[in-house]
RNA sequence: GGGCGUAUAGCUCAGCUGGGAGAGCGCUACCCUUACAAGGUAGAUGUCGGCAGUUCGAUCCUGUCUACGCCCACCA
């Protein structure tokens, strides 16, 4: 309501734009979306409060196939009508209509998980303005000769009745067989032996062919062979294409259905024969199997060649085969025609533009897929035989046949004899081709008014591409074709690319399997940001996430953990103050300070690296174990006490403390951060998501602190580690002495008494030195620093204590040995650098110390 | 067939330019302690896939082998 997902000039007087990878009108959302939207949403959210100009701008894919099946399976369903009862418009009216009503879903739910694009720049790759985009830049390539029709050997969908890309088919393997054949050669009575796993298409062959230097058919090139069934009369070709060593080295050609074939076929300027329909079934090329799909003629072919005796062998033979990666239909090569894209020179600017690092891929490991896509780049098949999408604005002339490409949707006469009577090129465009301008067409392109509207020249080129690494071909690389051919710029100067989300035992998720992870579900369960950090925690540079909902839940526990840990500071926060006007601060304070500037430096990096991982866990442990474990637990004595400047000064530190965490959090958690900031705001500030993100402050040095409090730390552990150790119950008290020379530290220890008692129920504590008595009957741990002693009147099971303290002994003692091996080592001393020298030198006395303590210890209790 | 990648605690993974093996979850014991049992305190757990090499020193670099995953090509 406020819109403050609109783009706002900031502080920073620098721009930030990602384009959201348009999802689906038929989609709904899953859990690569949810990762899709939390590393973006915390990207944008954290440079909104940096003080950039953001702008996240949303978007729906048309997807043509996708939707025109839904629509298309609805109408049967209803209706029992296919589209072709209906006309052109009529059908499309109806597609148009499901969108409007059915379509879009995902953006709701997209809402739900906390986005914050703006969705005024809201677009559909269908409307006025990508059309647009759509019909100038492919105008433009054709004038410039870079798209042309050829008839051509492409992937054909015998169930979308379309030819799709090769990108679009997925090979899976299946077992089939390997038919030996024999053809018979004219005025011969040799017969040529030939394997082939399609024995259907041979009807379709215009040459068989061998290895020019294989010598088993020298003296049969130039031959004619007999195809069988057909009985045509086809010549005997050499090409080294053939592998000698694969089937019987003897290769029958079928230009017209397969890729290879075509190629050779094309060579050697051998006829096409065209057998199949649009269904895939044989057409009357096929002869006496004319109507019969592949699959019934494959069986009965080989019957007709049993009989005729010129089937040698069959052999079960395993072999990857196409299939649509919509429909799942067995994809066929046909021969017809379709529009092209030269891309070659495109490409090669796309690469450049990688390796002259104009844009950075994230992990970089990506740009050798990229690479292996364009560096050996195929012409782009843009046409496909649907209604839903982007027409093809080519126009004939019924009267002089004159083609031409046109910017106008409906031109009214041919412009070289004027004509009036023209017919548009009744197919599609690839849904891709509008997605690879989407940079450009959501930003106004190539309109001069709306660009203006759309802040064209602030936002492009953008900053940031997130997405999954299975469409780096399919969109990035063509994203980066278009962007380059047409403003001559990069369209974002970082990829981004996230891993893919897999069920918790890294299996794809799927229907079939039905191991989905549903993100609605997660939010109703778990709640967004939980979902959210989950997601995030998962994020780096890997290539997987195995989502458990397990580790949901664990974060929905740290979620609640700062819910909880707010419940106990609010009714003290009302003395609080800016921490700008407090002095006087304590060593906690100091402390607590110094980890929250380190945990905001780290913060900050690992955002801008794109190591969500890093962030989550950076923030999770300065929550849980700095601030929560002990800070607040350090707090309640003071907080609870009657000296009231101390009082207003924790609660001072306190907040500020919340704050920047509740700040530093906002990116991956907006819903509970922004709540607390309303508890915790001050009446002149605004919202969490447009406040400043917290930055590292290199003047915070408090190392003193630091050391003095870690000592601390490290001494209440200990002593809660004796206290275990011998089932002392949590209520009762202990007296310690603490053995230690260090004057610092002793008056350090000396300030924190009522905190020994808070924390580890100590009642009364006792400083010695070293050289000083150690009472008989106690139990003890030793530090490297120091040694603890807890006298104990009753009985006391001197072996246990024995036992532990021997184990650590032995522990302690290996890290000695090792250290000094180190220091022994000439060659070690020689060429290690001096820092690790002097450092393996200062743990070596910690740890000789320590070992000193414990030895001294066990020699008095075996005594 | 070509390429990319991964093997580290029971599970999921981190370990950034080589210098004392880490986290989360799970597990064990004790605690309903005045924010939190969705919690607290303490604790156990690893021939860092195998082998060889470079180095004073290898989870990290090189080679090699094994296992797994993904992508591309391919219906002889």
């Amino acid at each position: 309501e406020g819109k403050y997902f609109r783009p706002k000039p900031g502080k920073k007087n620098e721009s930030y734009c990602i384009i959201m990878p348009p999802p689906n009108v038929t989609g709904k959302l899953h859990a690569g979306h949810a990762l899709d939207v939390t590393t973006q949403d915390a990207l944008i959210r954290f440079k909104r409060m940096k003080g950039y100009e953001t702008l996240w701008l949303p978007g729906m894919d048309h997807a043509g196939i996708a939707t025109q099946n839904v629509v298309e399976k609805k109408v049967w369903e209803e209706e029992k009508k296919t589209r072709h009862d209906y006309d052109r418009d009529t059908f499309l009216k109806k597609i148009w209509n499901w969108k409007e009503n059915f379509g879009g879903i995902i953006a709701d739910q997209q809402r739900r998980l906390g986005a914050s694009p703006d969705w005024d720049y809201s677009m559909f790759t269908m409307d006025k303005g990508p059309n647009e985009a759509v019909r100038k830049v492919f105008t433009s390539l054709f004038n410039e000769g870079l798209i042309y029709q050829s008839d051509y050997i492409v992937n054909w969908d015998p169930v979308l009745q379309s030819a799709i890309s090769d990108a679009e088919v997925e090979h899976k393997e299946v077992s089939g067989a390997f038919y030996h054949l024999h053809y018979k050669i004219k005025d011969s009575n040799e017969l040529l032996e030939i394997a082939t796993t399609r024995p259907e298409t041979l009807l379709g062959d215009t040459a068989v062919c061998v290895h020019p230097e294989d010598e088993r058919f020298q003296h049969l090139i130039g031959k004619t062979a007999i195809v069988p069934i057909c009985n045509r009369e086809v010549p005997i070709i050499a090409d080294e294409y053939v592998d000698r060593e694969k089937g019987t080295g003897c290769l029958k050609v079928t230009p017209g259905h397969d890729f290879n074939d075509f190629d050779l076929g094309k060579k050697h300027n051998l006829p096409i024969i065209n057998l199949l329909n649009k269904d895939a079934t044989f057409n009357e090329n096929g002869l006496h199997y004319q109507g019969k799909t592949c699959k019934q003629a494959r069986k009965e072919i080989t019957a007709e060649l049993e009989e005729l005796g010129l089937l040698k062998e069959v052999k079960d033979h395993i072999h990857q085969v196409g299939h649509g990666d919509r429909s799942h239909a067995l994809i066929e090569p046909i021969v017809s025609k379709q529009w092209f894209l030269n891309v070659q020179d495109m490409a090669r600017e796309a690469v450049n533009a990688i390796t002259d690092e104009k844009t950075k891929f994230f992990p970089k490991g990506w740009e050798n897929t990229y690479f292996s896509w364009l560096r050996e780049p195929k012409n782009w098949c843009l046409s496909r035989q649907l209604w839903w999408g982007h027409r093809i604005p080519v126009f004939t002339c019924q009267s002089c046949h004159h083609q031409w490409a046109d910017e106008n949707i409906s031109p009214s006469a041919c412009p070289k004899c004027q004509h009036q009577k023209i017919e548009q090129d009744p197919d599609v465009l690839d849904t891709w081709f509008s997605s690879a301008l989407w940079p450009l067409s959501t930003l106004g392109w190539p309109n001069k008014e709306r660009m203006i509207e759309k802040k064209f020249d602030t936002f492009f080129p953008t900053a940031t591409l997130v997405t999954g690494h299975d469409i780096i071909f399919f969109w990035v690389a063509r994203m980066m074709m278009m962007s380059l051919k047409f403003t001559g710029q990069v369209p974002f100067k970082d990829i981004y690319i996230h891993a893919i989300v897999r069920d918790k035992l890294g299996r794809k998720m799927s229907k079939s399997l039905g191991n989905g992870i549903d993100p609605i579900e997660m939010i109703e369960l778990y709640g967004a940001d939980s979902f959210r950090f989950t997601l995030a925690a998962g994020s780096g540079y890997n290539r997987n996430i195995n989502l458990d909902p397990e580790r949901i839940s664990g974060y929905r526990n740290f979620i609640n953990k700062i819910w909880n840990a707010f419940r106990f500071m609010a009714p003290f926060l009302e003395d609080a103050k800016p921490l700008s006007g407090v002095k006087n601060l304590d060593s906690h304070e100091k402390w607590i300070l110094g980890e929250l500037n380190i945990v905001t430096k780290s913060m900050n990096k690992s955002i801008e690296e794109y190591r969500y991982d890093d962030s989550c866990s950076a923030i999770y442990h300065f929550v849980y174990e700095k601030f929560c474990s002990w800070f607040i637990e350090l707090s309640k004595p003071i907080l609870h006490s009657d000296a009231e400047d101390k009082k207003r000064i924790r609660a001072s530190v306190l907040k500020h403390c919340f704050k920047k965490i509740v700040a530093l959090m906002h990116p991956f958690t907006p819903y509970i951060t922004e709540e607390l900031w309303a508890h915790l705001k001050e009446k002149e500030d605004d919202l969490l998501i447009v406040t400043d993100y917290p930055e590292f402050d290199e003047s915070i040095t408090f190392d003193q602190e630091t050391i003095q409090m870690n000592r601390f730390i490290e001494i209440i552990s200990s002593i809660r580690n004796l206290r275990s150790s011998v089932n002392i119950k949590p209520k009762d008290e202990v007296g310690v002495n603490i053995f230690i020379d260090d004057q610092k530290t002793i008056e350090f220890l000396k300030e924190q008494v009522i905190f020994f008692h808070n924390l580890a129920k100590v009642n009364n504590i006792v400083f010695k030195t070293y050289d000083e008595q150690r009472p008989a009957k106690s139990i003890m741990n030793a530090t490297s620093f120091c040694e603890i002693f807890i006298p104990l009147e009753g009985v006391i099971d001197l072996n246990d204590q024995i036992n532990r303290l021997e184990k650590d002994l032995a522990k302690t003692m290996k890290e000695v040995n090792k250290f000094s091996k180190k220091l022994a080592n000439e060659k070690f001393m020689r060429n290690a650098p001096e820092d690790v020298v002097i450092e393996t030198r200062s743990k070596l006395e910690e740890f000789t110390q320590k070992s000193q303590s414990l030895k001294n210890s066990l020699a008095a209790f075996k005594g």
